[in-house]
DNA sequence: AGTCTGTCGCCTGTCGACAGGCGACAGACG
DNA sequence: CGTCTGTCGCCTGTCGACAGGCGACAGACT
């Protein structure tokens, strides 16, 4: 017979999942989408959708709304849905807002000090992820790690906006997929913003965060067919060493 | 008997009101919660609205879940929504991407050799509703003029995202209602951004963008007693000329 | 053959009703 | 008197059903 443990301090309970159906559909909608699982284009529809996860209209119209605002999916009113259609155009589109975002969320997070242990520990999973192979787990490590810089900002609108952003980037990574292998270069590659974090230089980390940026998504958009030159450096950083 | 006109061309039509009773609702409580008819914190029903708007909850809930999108409502699962809560870190935060956001949409809009006739328009109906002492509809045009130089980037996302942060930005210029009436300052500031965008250098039109936008967000943090030194300028120039 | 028009079916938009969780209040106990 | 516990009411979360708009197809007309 198991004793139950009844401590009398308070302890952090596990948020144990808030287990609304509408927040399982819009998980697993986008889970979906962001995997190719869905090809772009196709229609959503939601009577089969609430068919299949077995539940009501209600909670998948939910999802579906937010979806929409992600960006993952495009609505037609009283036509339907469709998953959003996603070229290089908008993956530029989608950068230039990164590139200015991190760039300030990263100077706040330098200015507050922000504590970097938890991105060595990121960095440390984005490796075994890569080791093992599995991109879709280095990918999501590594949205993490920037997640956590802009949590760090204490500017918590753009924490929000980022999360707003990470389907579309799961989508501008899924684009690539048969793209390039290079794993291990990706965990690497996030260990000079740790350094340019704990060098307290807003300016330098801003640099850093927007060079790394760029190094990313100009091979994708080259791969896409567009112009990286369309791609705007904040800052007057426009080479970074 | 008036004679119908049928023109052998296309004619494009006014959109006629899409007529969702959903979308009426949110604009309808947009307005009365950045026009500060709810207080701040005040608890928002959905039965209560539904039956004030004499609506079923169907669209008040979808209503509600794009004001909690756009900030300006808060959500507590199973309890409850409320009026959003807006204080000085709130603004600050605000700005912040504001200024980060604006910098890169007027650079592109430079790039991109925009046309500054509806801008030009726009400063006239500011100055005009100044004349008339209209504050409401000098922060709407306000508003637009920097929506119309989002839209001109061409990046769809920076103009969605705009129109996202509009009622935030609503509310916040609410906060300062009491405030500064020098309305006709409003309208003059924004000639200097009118000649930066035809000069055609993106650089000297950021700036101007950023020394706009801090020139009228510093009283107002002044007065909500924060710190506008926690405000970050992007590019290099600290202080506009 | 091409274009216009009328019809049909599908899907969204909206509605009213039920179930369940959360907070507030009141009562019991130390 | 303070704290804990049980109860109650309100509001959200979810459901199934109906109405109406939009697109697609087929038929008629030029």
């Amino acid at each position: 017979m198991q004793q139950a443990v009844v401590p009398d301090e308070e302890v952090s309970v596990a948020p144990l999942s808030t287990a609304r159906l509408a927040d399982q559909a819009y998980e697993q909608l986008r889970e979906m989408i962001v995997s190719g699982r869905f090809a772009m284009g196709t229609r959503l529809i939601e009577v089969q959708l609430a068919k299949n996860f077995g539940i009501s209209r209600a909670p998948v119209r939910e999802a579906m709304r937010r979806l929409v605002e992600d960006g993952l999916v495009d609505e037609r009113p009283r036509v339907g849905y469709t998953v959003a259609e996603f070229d290089a155009a908008a993956v530029i589109d989608l950068y230039n807002v990164r590139l200015s975002l991190e760039a300030t969320s990263i100077r706040l997070a330098t200015r507050r000090g922000m504590a970097t242990a938890p991105l060595r520990d990121l960095i440390d999973r984005m490796a075994a992820a890569a080791r093992a192979g599995e991109q879709a787990r280095v990918s999501r490590y590594e949205l993490d790690f920037h997640a956590e810089i802009c949590r760090a900002s204490g500017n918590a609108l753009i924490a929000h906006l980022f999360h707003t952003l990470e389907g579309r980037l799961l989508m501008a990574i899924a684009l690539d997929n048969e793209g390039q292998a290079d794993l291990q270069a990706i965990a690497t590659e996030h260990t000079p913003l740790i350094a340019a974090i704990e060098s307290g230089d807003e300016q330098a980390a801003a640099a850093t965060m927007t060079g790394h940026i760029l190094s990313t998504v100009k091979p994708l958009i080259l791969r896409l067919g567009g112009d990286p030159g369309q791609l705007l450096v904040p800052l007057d950083h426009s080479e970074p060493a």
